[in-house]
DNA sequence: CGGCATCCACATGGATACTG
DNA sequence: CAGTATCCATGTGGATGCCG
């Protein structure tokens, strides 16, 4: 690989642990981003504002991603109101600094994948 | 959507087309996002040498996320030689654009999950 | 080397309905 | 509002073996 020898990181060479897919399946499932970016954007949120927010995604998947980025510690529930019910949503440190990452995606995304205004077949 | 007159972009929201969740489709398989790390760093790579820097993938596994990913466009295959055959996976100029999401991605990884030389909890 | 064929297990997503 | 309960279809990955 690229530096063998001397003390720099060989991570995600080989055998070793990689970085890279260890986030990868910590994120990588259809909807995670999307939450992510959204919690990003618009700070808490409730759980309908989520589902809102986030295309067509059904209620059960949307718990079930919810549940899942909070054993990961990317995100948090806290329940705001008992009387009417109200919970907010919202990125822990962890998963704030995926910021990046997110923000990475939607600029690819922006400039590759269909500009809304332009219907060529960049679609994919 | 929210931001219906001016000319700002209304992207990812509501049930407007959604640039992070359209890229997390093209990337957010288990070994999409290495493949196309080990790519940019090690430029084109085999087969063989490619499964041997991704972990340990299998040859079935790799083979359908390298399909995946020609049809995508993020990759592509070329057969170098005939007689000892060979091939090379390369890059396309979408595909290596990437390098953002990937660096964002290892970059997280590396101060969140699990430092090799020390053995604390930060595991998961 | 560079795969494909098979078979299998489980993860994940989607639709629908219902609840406190 | 904030979910849960079912049920089901498909996606996705893994193991093993074989082939030109």
């Amino acid at each position: 690989m690229h530096d063998s020898s001397d003390g720099l990181q060989v991570w995600c060479a080989g055998e070793e642990w990689c970085p890279v897919t260890s986030t990868a399946t910590l994120i990588c499932r259809k909807w995670h981003p999307v939450i992510i970016h959204r919690l990003l954007n618009d700070g808490p949120l409730g759980f309908s504002a989520l589902q809102d927010q986030v295309d067509g995604v059904s209620s059960k998947v949307l718990s079930d991603s919810l549940e899942d980025l909070q054993e990961k510690k990317l995100i948090e529930r806290s329940i705001v109101s008992e009387q009417p019910f109200r919970v907010e949503y919202s990125l822990t440190e962890r998963g704030s600094e995926l910021e990046p990452v997110v923000s990475a995606m939607e600029n690819w995304g922006k400039r590759h994948l269909q500009p809304p205004e332009d219907e060529h077949s960049g679609r994919f």
